[in-house]
DNA sequence: CTGCCACCTCAAGTCAACTTGAGGTCAAGC
DNA sequence: GCTTGACCTCAAGTTGACTTGAGGTGGCAG
């Protein structure tokens, strides 16, 4: 496949070209060249941003991505790594059910003020104890999809 | 009860005290005085202090927190609110299963490179199209737990 | 009465992952 | 050859929830 460039790489990924140009600048994809002012792209760098999607997806930052990769730009990922992540994410899940168990209970609760209901003050009790825990924010509820890649020929980000 | 100063609400929350001015900035709590230049807080913020500590862990915004309280103080929750809120969160839920189950599955793959493994292939695929989103960061691994209040010694609080 | 120091205010800084904007450049089409 | 405009660079801005820091104040122990 021949290289591409910013615009190219952008339409296939789904990715703004800022997007693009910013993780070139954090060293996560790398441009083989200038056909002007132009970058261009090894088509390789599509599986690689596939590989920075999954590692976003799976709540790596994108310094921890930077670090999956060897020098010689072959993916090394440590399987300790993947698996404490994996860890990570099924305590997360966890805190996430048993939240979403007490809404559902308070969203249905006949008592006359949720104040009065004992399910959701145990609820908030273990939230102010800091057992329900909000690291940051919470993923849900993105308002849109990022606009569909792949025009009129669909060309695959697989090979 | 006798009121309280932030140093006190600070010390049964387990809130820093800037914390506190800047959620009593927010409008989210409210002080009912001044000794001298300490604020007084009313004992109920501390159970309004609660109710906000689970509205974070829900992973509803300060500012839509602060919409939950009726001008005169009283919660005023919306029911479909909360189950649409259950609802995200049970979305998420299943994302991040997936998420799990993939590592999982990738950090015991016997294939010779991650990259040749089909399943982690699709999971990188679905990654790619934005399936498993990311729309800000996922939870996960605090550091640590905020101080457990109550000690008898340990009393900080501001720097 | 004096000094201490916990608490105050207000502005600015932090963090992550980008986005935005002003101003510049150059390959390509006419 | 000249215009066009897509792409470039670099600095600064954005968002949310706080934290930090400099400089001020006043209740209270001594």
């Amino acid at each position: 496949m021949k290289d591409l460039d910013t615009a190219e790489l952008a339409r296939l990924t789904g990715l703004p070209a800022s997007t693009l140009r910013y993780y070139e600048e954090k060293g996560l994809i790398v441009s083989i060249g200038r056909r002007g002012l132009k970058r261009l792209f090894d088509p390789s760098v599509v599986d690689r941003l596939s590989l920075i999607a999954l590692g976003r997806a799976a709540g790596f930052s994108l310094d921890e991505i930077g670090g999956m990769f060897a020098p010689d730009g072959e993916p090394r990922i440590d399987r300790d790594q993947l698996t404490e992540k994996a860890e990570d994410i099924d305590r997360t899940i966890g805190r996430l059910t048993a939240m979403r168990d007490g809404l559902r209970h308070a969203a249905e609760c006949r008592a006359p003020t949720h104040m009065e209901c004992p399910t959701f003050r145990r609820l908030m009790r273990v939230a102010a104890r800091g057992g329900l825990g909000h690291p940051r924010q919470m993923p849900q509820s993105r308002p849109e999809l990022p606009p569909l890649r792949g025009g009129a020929s669909t060309a695959r980000a697989d090979s």
